[in-house]
RNA sequence: UCCGGGGUCGUUCAAUGGCAGGACAGCGGUUUUUGGUGCCGCCUAUAGAGGUUCGAAUCCUCUCCCCGGAACCA
């Protein structure tokens, strides 16, 4: 078991610890998540989840789910039922919902009062204009020649934008900032924008939309959220949130935004944007395909819940920019399912195994441990015949010094069955082995021998007989809620060609054809990397979705 | 080019003026009816150069490198 790591950094607890005991913000704590609702959420969600949560929890304030809704083009509410389900799986179940939409009206009202404070103007020109009047890093700006209009123009412009008079893109509303300022965000950022979009909540009701910088910020001051933790790319845009708050009638003490480092994974993709074009380009199956590091994903999986949040206590909170190994994830999953997961025999690539002393007809029970680890976790009944399959890498002709397993004149044991020898191989004519032969002992029964002799190797094994196909959609009735019956067509229809490729020919246990949903099997030491033993621990890794995520980064 | 944020074992996170430590990865051993698990051991780091100090990863100066920033995205 990992151990608990009390040093982990968090110099974000550390800052909120500082606030709180100086009475900054009356000793109040209260955090938000502000997702918005435009995709699935992932890996590195969770670990704003944990901070932003985890924060408000541990010094007894509050932290609320509130949807970042500003722009009309990109969000649905199949996104927000989505995140507030994961949300519950992850472990923070929320009984309020809270939208920046439903701030609209008060932040459209606080941009009147900029506008009469003379610190916000409408700005005519199209946002190629803008952009190139911007200036650039170390370049001058130039300020819009709209900017000196009156207080009265500006605020009848501005109603009329609301009132649907101008088309979308004719007409801005900006903050009247610094155009010299070295950091770009203060050279008068736009505070709204004419979208006719049908926004998922709102509907049509508003045709101005704010942006983000111009509505986020406010919104945290509306909840009386204290701390207002967001990742590293927007702390250049801090000034600019103090900037904007720091102007306006706020009902509760001005909040902080503090930012630190997002989490970035070896092997894949934690990029909401990068995730959403996968989906739409049809290069994965959903937003749930396994190969993707979404929560959905890994919840298929067999990722527990509780794995993720130890791994996302462990990493910290810092503010350096790093990329964790995957591996450290999947330690955490591996302690976490080592302790839980039935074991199950499966041969992935198989290769026949007949027993010539077995005889004919016969048909042996055994009744093998679903789990070492835990004997409450009973046993299940195993058939064995004289004919086998055996993981084709578990047999060779000229072995290497350090290959325990079978090879001519060799024994071994089946796990749980008997010890076997190998007497005899027969190849092809281009030398591939297509059958092993092989003696077994009678007195090992159960896998020990009276003797007490030793044998190197435990293997892996299906009764030909009695094995089931991958191809009845083993795929399918581990992974998802429903456990189909008969299969009729091809049952491959639904997985994505790489899956069917792994998944072609493999011959499994009985016991895997009536797995129960959401049960997490430990295939017993085989694997599609035989190579690496890592590779093929878990069943949920044995379709190689490292590589599958190493194949996902590069074509995203 | 300007502004901001960073730089400690292979990776990642500690140590905040006092013996550079943990985890993951790797390597070796051991246990084992999974080449899994467990257990034991080994390996490797303060970006560079000066300075302050009895003492520097930590404080100061300069240099180098990485990341972010000029959407009517968030």
């Amino acid at each position: 078991m990992i151990p608990p790591s009390p040093g982990a950094a968090n110099f974000v607890r550390d800052l909120v610890r500082a606030d709180n005991e100086q009475g900054v913000f009356g000793g109040r704590v209260q955090t938000r998540f502000p997702p918005e609702p435009n995709g699935y959420l992932h890996i590195g969600h969770a670990k704003a989840i944990h901070l932003d949560f985890g924060i408000a929890a541990e010094f007894g304030g509050i932290c609320n789910l509130r949807f970042d809704d500003t722009n009309p083009d990109t969000e649905d509410t199949e996104y927000v039922d989505a995140i507030v389900d994961d949300l519950d799986w992850i472990g923070y179940a929320v009984d309020k919902i809270l939208y920046a939409s439903d701030y609209f009206e008060q932040i459209y009202e606080w941009a009147e009062l900029l506008i009469e404070a003379g610190r916000a103007y409408v700005d005519d020109q199209d946002s190629e204009t803008i952009s190139l009047q911007r200036g650039g890093y170390g370049q001058p700006g130039i300020e819009s020649p709209f900017r000196g209009r009156s207080v009265d123009e500006n605020l009848d412009l501005f109603r009329r934008m609301r009132a649907g008079e101008f088309d979308d893109g004719a007409r801005v509303l900006r903050a009247k900032a610094d155009m010299q300022h070295e950091n770009m965000q203060l050279r008068d950022p736009v505070m709204y924008r004419i979208r006719r979009g049908h926004h998922h909540r709102t509907g049509d009701s508003w045709v101005i939309y704010p942006t983000y910088d111009w509505a986020h910020g406010q919104s945290d001051a509306i909840e009386g959220v204290t701390h207002s933790l967001c990742s590293l790319e927007f702390d250049s845009h801090r000034p600019l949130y103090d900037w904007y708050l720091e102007h306006l009638p706020l009902p509760f003490e001005q909040p902080r935004q503090i930012e630190f480092a997002r989490l970035e994974l070896t092997h894949t993709v934690t990029s909401k944007r990068r995730l959403a074009t996968l989906v739409a380009d049809g290069v994965v199956d959903g937003w749930d395909d396994p190969r993707l590091p979404t929560i959905r994903a890994l919840r298929r999986r067999g990722y527990p819940s509780a794995a993720i949040s130890d791994f996302c206590s462990f990493i910290g909170v810092g503010k350096t920019n790093s990329r964790h190994q995957i591996e450290l994830l999947e330690s955490f999953v591996r302690d976490s399912l080592n302790r839980t997961a039935l074991r199950r025999m499966a041969v992935l690539r198989p290769l026949k195994l007949v027993i010539t002393n077995w005889p004919a007809g016969q048909v042996e029970h055994f009744s093998i441990q679903n789990n070492p680890e835990n004997a409450d976790d009973g046993s299940r009944d195993v058939a064995m015949s004289g004919e086998l399959w055996i993981e084709r890498d578990d047999f060779m002709v000229d072995a290497p010094p350090k290959y325990f397993r079978l090879t001519p004149g060799r024994e071994v044991r089946l796990r749980g069955a008997y010890f076997v020898t190998c007497t005899d191989y027969r190849a092809d004519a281009d030398g591939t082995v297509v059958e092993v032969h092989c003696t077994y002992d009678p007195e090992t029964k159960g896998g020990s021998a009276p003797d007490g002799r030793k044998v190197k190797s435990t293997m892996h094994w299906v009764s030909a007989e009695h094995s089931i196909d991958a191809r009845v959609g083993l795929y399918e009735r581990l992974f998802s809620a429903e456990v189909p019956g008969e299969t009729t067509g091809d049952p491959f229809d639904d997985l994505n060609p790489r899956s069917r490729e792994l998944l072609d020919g493999c011959k499994l246990e009985a016991a895997l054809g009536h797995a129960s949903p959401g049960q997490v099997v430990q295939f017993e030491r085989l694997g599609y990397f035989a190579h690496d033993v890592r590779e093929h621990l878990l069943f949920h890794r044995t379709v190689g979705l490292r590589d599958e995520w190493a194949n996902i980064q590069k074509r995203s």
